[in-house]
DNA sequence: GCCTGTGAATCCATTCACAGCT
DNA sequence: AGCTGTGAATGGATTCACAGGC
């Protein structure tokens, strides 16, 4: 990294992820050329703050013209470290942890599911599409160099939330995402990303019942 | 709505979503009272955002003592209008579609699958566990009062997220959640809430790499 | 003229610190 | 003494507005 450290923003790491999905499709198409007007207008956001948001990392645009498609793809591919492949174990193989395994668009974005774990007996030994042979949550260990992972799922009950995240921590992780309707423990020198999607709904439902109320 | 209108912070709503999971909790094993330290510990928030995010709705604690737990549940209920049943509709039942509509967790919360709807030929026509029957994308029409639905959610590829919120959005949906990679066009008069979880793997793997660089 | 890069201004959110009630 | 409720202070993030280069 040749970044004056740390002064960047959260919010602008997921939005440069963000910005990167219109711009594979612009590759695609093989558009050169892009301004920050119209990358922010697909992205829902304000014009400044993608230039902004670039800008904390570099100077990847041309004054009067706009950005290089292909160049940029290929510097926020590096910002995001997603130029190379990156392993994850998912606990709880239900709908959920099995939508998430068999995701392409995750594979081809380099993310790995190298192991599966679960805590049902009737799962336990069962191979997945996709190669893996289900091990119970209890055998999480110490992950070894080679079959190791580097990232967490959780895909469980809200009930075994906690004990996987422990179990991956335990096995040296440092990084979890969170689907379970648990909020974990944020532990000392582990990353967590809670994604409850019942709270998103929630949000939703007051928004609506609000405008509604309004009128 | 009892409230000075619109000085709350979006964020707010969130979290008060997030406190109502370890209060159902508490009121199960039914302890009486919680005090907001209790309760930002077990969310990972500060103490005083707890008390500040409740005061925009009123007092609800005790000084001296806390909160009641059940009594809190309940306004907080009332405040996200989760005391109602809220119907919604599916565009795409692929793996993570069927994880939804299966979802007894969100059917707890008041949140129904009226509807589900599909591109995929082969799938359509499917009767799902839930006893939905899966209908064409094409067919999403204004919702007649009845089987209506209210919020719409996708689970689509990306290539036809945009076409799935176009429909729902023609149905007179004024909500929806949208978990494709793709990015809805933030329509008029609709609100889209946006997750797209490989952009939270992103957000881990930049961190990741950045707490490793840095030592 | 056009579009980026960025300090300055604004807006929003979190946290502090203490008054107020039990 | 204990814990809430909240103005005031702080800290971040977004947006403006314009200088700088094509």
């Amino acid at each position: 990294m040749t970044t004056k450290d740390s002064k960047i923003p959260g919010a602008t790491i997921e939005r440069i992820a963000l910005y990167s999905r219109p711009l594979e499709k612009f590759l695609e198409q093989e558009t050169e050329l892009i301004s920050s007007e119209r990358l922010a207008a697909l992205c829902n956001v304000n014009p400044a703050q993608v230039r902004k948001d670039l800008s904390y990392f570099g100077e990847f645009g041309v004054r009067g013209i706009g950005y290089n498609v292909r160049d940029l793809l290929s510097e926020i591919r590096k910002i995001l470290v997603s130029d190379r492949e990156w392993k994850l174990a998912i606990a709880g193989v239900g709908n959920m942890g099995k939508a998430l395994v068999e995701n392409v668009n995750l594979l081809k974005r380099g993310y790995k599911f190298v192991a599966a774990f679960d805590s049902n007996p009737e799962r336990i030994g069962k191979r997945l599409p996709s190669g893996l042979t289900v091990q119970p949550l209890t055998s999480i260990g110490p992950s070894k160099e080679e079959s190791g992972f580097e990232i967490g799922v959780i895909t469980t009950g809200p009930a075994y939330a906690q004990a996987a995240a422990d179990s991956f921590i335990r096995a040296g992780v440092r990084a979890i995402l969170n689907f379970s309707a648990f909020q974990v423990r944020q532990p000392e020198g582990c990353l967590v990303e809670n994604v409850d999607f019942s709270i998103k709904l929630d949000d939703l439902a007051y928004h609506l019942s609000s405008i509604r109320g309004k009128k």
